[in-house]
DNA sequence: CTTGCACCTCTAGCCACTAGAGGATGTAGG
DNA sequence: CCTACATCCTCTAGTGGCTAGAGGTGCAAG
């Protein structure tokens, strides 16, 4: 029976330690058990959630998805087409941002190229700022 | 001489009237002057910026770099040396952000296909999210 | 002259943390 | 046993870039 402090529970999981007390506070996190002392103790399972968790937030879920997801693996025997849904509405979100940023990134190199360093009354980086109508791609 | 409100600026500019307010609360913004009645009165020269503002945080920069940006516009005569390695710096990340969106879309992918809507103890989603070393791609 | 919209200021809230103050606990060495 | 020091505790406030709402004033049309 060792005892899994809130740094051993951050330095296994990867989440910094006032994320975890954060993550206690809004309930993504049930409230482990404590010493003597008042400090908080984990187990093992704490460490899967806290993983779990961590990986979604990489993956760019939102909190509220996330606690969906949790509440969805609480119960096993659930049909997973929630978890589906809500990875589809994820992939979603994914490309849409990756178009955009696509096109952001052409807007940007034409600004670049465009730029040969001269005053800034000539700069085609401000120009192109100052003047929608010059960017040759139509998204944002 | 027609009055330009806040309401007009906004229009104009597709700045919300609440963001113009917040513009002009951190600096972006000139404070205007007011009518008899204390009401904001716009100048050409501010709707200008009010769409260069917008166009910019559209590219994503952060305020800081408008912020910066907007001072090397009003110096003509400067060097657009500054602006270029805002507009570059910028780039790279963008760069950066789409390549980690990628991997992440191949990701939700693999997660998503291997789902079959079985019972969530058996839920890729579910299960590639409990555990990082069933990603694919190493990224994130 | 009244209706109703647009404007004003101010405060608080959003998300997901992060930072810091000020104090208690736990542990390793002497 | 004492001390030093890391780690822990709670609490409040701050981050960025807005957005929402309360409670009040200005202004133009009918």
């Amino acid at each position: 029976m060792k005892k899994i402090t809130i740094g051993e529970a951050s330095r296994q999981s990867g989440v910094k330690v006032p994320t975890i007390r954060y993550y206690e506070s809004i309930g993504l996190l049930a409230e482990p058990n404590r010493s003597e002392g008042n400090q908080r103790s984990y187990e093992p399972s704490d460490l899967r959630r806290l993983a779990f968790i961590r990986h979604a937030r990489e993956l760019g879920f939102e909190v509220d998805a996330i606690r969906a997801l949790l509440t969805l693996q609480d119960d096993p025997n659930q049909s997973c087409a929630s978890a589906d849904a809500i990875a589809k509405a994820r992939l979603v979100e994914v490309e849409q941002r990756i178009r955009s940023l696509t096109a952001l990134k052409a807007e940007l190199e034409t600004m670049i190229k465009g730029c040969v360093h001269g005053r800034v009354d000539e700069c085609r980086v401000i120009e192109v700022l100052a003047d929608h109508g010059q960017c040759t791609h139509s998204h944002h």
